[in-house]
DNA sequence: ACCTCCAGGGACATATTATGTCCCACGTAG
DNA sequence: CTACGTGGGACATAATATGTCCCTGGAGGT
């Protein structure tokens, strides 16, 4: 029985959310029938003329009853709508918790994808499809995408297809080297980004862990300088977030930054920033490009981390910006609401 | 799980549809990929224009790439198509005129697939899977196979993938020449089968319409025997159901014979036997090779015949053996149901 | 090296449907 | 009686789906 449901959302997802607004129409009716269109639209949060149509549906249907009193459920519409919570909650478990997850977080959309990710590869691949969808629906012809690096991000490139308005933006590492490994490195990420999509991209080739003549040098190269200009006119930034520590690791920190870490507590990374518990930034690597400032000139910056560890450095990273869109997975989402106290 | 599509059915009338034009479309791309869009268009009676769409929605959930050799599923694509086919059969009523078929044809098991193979050849490709694939079920390592020839079985052979047990086995044809094109003789159909499955295979080269004595004579021949001795002993036999005027039309039968055939009323015929509307064998097609006797003894025999027009033609051949497996399509078991009034 | 066929994708007019925005007549509750 | 909220009608407009072309380019045969 889930099975049908598992394949249901793969093949019809369209028709499952016009599903799930029919169903939320008649819960709503049932709970606050008899009522007029206009007060049931606003408290559903659509527009008249959509829930009329839905209503005269549902009446064709024999569901609803309409008189002159107002619409109320018929006697069969009503063991529907108790039949049906179930179902509803098995298809839609997720979308609630994308629903939490924006208010607890202040975030503008959030997707959750089932799984763990720290459990099945699928899952990642799963979510860098999701990001990967997200993107070429929120990008407009001509605008700057900037990549950070992680295996997270390098899921959404690796899933991302060419599609016509993607083919004019440009794709650019949104900081420069951070210590990665290459295949995790923002560049590589850029560029595979770029190749799948059929778009262009940049690249900015800065080594790590430069002494501060050598970065002011090289901030005067005119190809960086380009480069740079290019990411901080980006008006779409994609990025992971990681675990504080493990990332500076990954990143072979020094021990004492390492110790330092610790002591602030710090949980959370994004591009090369550290935060605590509280959001606050406790640490920057040393690199050029996409600095929190660019963040508050940005239309959208697109969150992908997943996996129950990862919970907290989300919590920790995603509050910072308003406009924010976090791709995760279910694991995560639970843990988050969890900590969170809701 | 009905009661869930019950349910979903009430809010979603054209739930069915939609979900089968898009199972429609991942299966035809299953049977024909690589293909272009205007190909498969026609294919499955639709206009381009709403392929188009239905594929760009596929490719954006990520069941179908698309490339310049043209569209193919991937591979969660292809899952999906096959963990739907249960589903799909049961949601089309395949299901339950599949349990008419052994009920009122007397058989073991039948297996429907939908569609008419009389207006696409897509079906026959289905049905060729079918019996493949319930082939690799039911045969056990070392045992004989017996295939006569047409179209149909065919099919099967073209559909055959090779599996360890059927490494085991040996193909024969069923009857020596009963004048066919080469192509869809009995020979060339257990030897593509072989291949294609991996297994061994024995063929046996005679000639039609030859006289008693050259009969005789080749009966002894050793070779001859040895494979004979095969085709006797094999414990499963698959064969096609044809039009009994159609099929002798074809082996180029005799004037005479013809009219014969019609006056007594033959409607079926199967592997070089005619049979009238009662089941009942009413002219035997002069050859070497399996006989009716040697049917008793089979575990299994697979009969594959699919399109309206052959409805007739089951039903006369069918009721012969009580251990038979029927693999149809859905315009045929309609076609048998309602000849048989039920 | 060429040529041909079939591939996907772009473009665009048109048909169909969904949506936003009014307004109106009518019950009902106060 | 009045004021409010009810459903339903009407209609312009937006959005979407569809039918029909055409174009470019790659794969495979020659």
């Amino acid at each position: 029985m889930k099975t049908i449901l598992e394949l249901q959302r793969q093949l019809l997802p369209d028709l499952l959310d016009v599903m799930r607004k029919r169903y939320e129409v008649l819960r709503h009716l049932q709970l606050m029938q008899p009522i007029g269109r206009r007060s049931l639209a606003s408290a559903l949060g659509m527009t008249e003329r959509v829930l009329r149509s839905e209503v005269e549906f549902l009446k064709e249907r024999g569901l609803v009853r309409i008189d002159t009193v107002g619409m109320q459920l018929t006697h069969p519409g009503g063991d529907l709508v108790s039949k049906m919570e179930p179902l509803i909650k098995d298809l839609f478990g997720l979308t609630d918790l994308e629903a939490d997850l924006c208010r607890v977080l202040n975030l503008e959309k959030a997707v959750v994808v089932p799984g763990d990710s720290d459990r099945s590869d699928l899952v990642k691949k799963e979510m860098g499809r999701a990001g990967a969808r997200l993107l070429k629906q929120i990008v407009h012809p001509g605008q700057v995408v900037a990549v950070a690096g992680g295996t997270t991000v390098a899921a959404v490139a690796e899933m991302m297809t060419s599609s016509a308005v993607l083919k004019e933006s440009t794709f650019v590492p949104a900081r420069g080297g951070l210590g990665e490994a290459v295949e995790l490195e923002a560049n590589y990420i850029a560029s595979l980004m770029a190749q799948k999509a059929g778009g262009k991209y940049r690249l900015m080739h800065v080594p790590e862990q430069l002494s501060k003549e050598a970065y002011q040098m090289l901030l005067r190269e005119p190809h960086i300088q380009e480069v740079l200009d290019l990411v901080h006119s980006a008006r779409i930034v994609v990025h992971g977030i990681g675990d504080a520590i493990a990332m500076a690791s990954r990143r072979k920190a020094s021990p004492a930054l390492l110790r330092e870490l610790k002591e602030k507590g710090a949980v959370g990374e994004a591009f090369g920033y550290y935060f605590n518990q509280e959001g606050e930034i406790i640490h920057r690597g040393r690199s050029i490009g996409l600095s929190l400032e660019d963040l508050k000139h940005v239309d959208a910056t697109i969150a992908i981390a997943g996996g129950a560890g990862k919970a907290k450095a989300v919590a920790a990273v995603c509050p910072v910006s308003g406009r924010d869109t976090l791709i995760t997975d279910e694991a995560a989402a639970r843990a988050i609401l969890d900590n969170d106290g809701c």
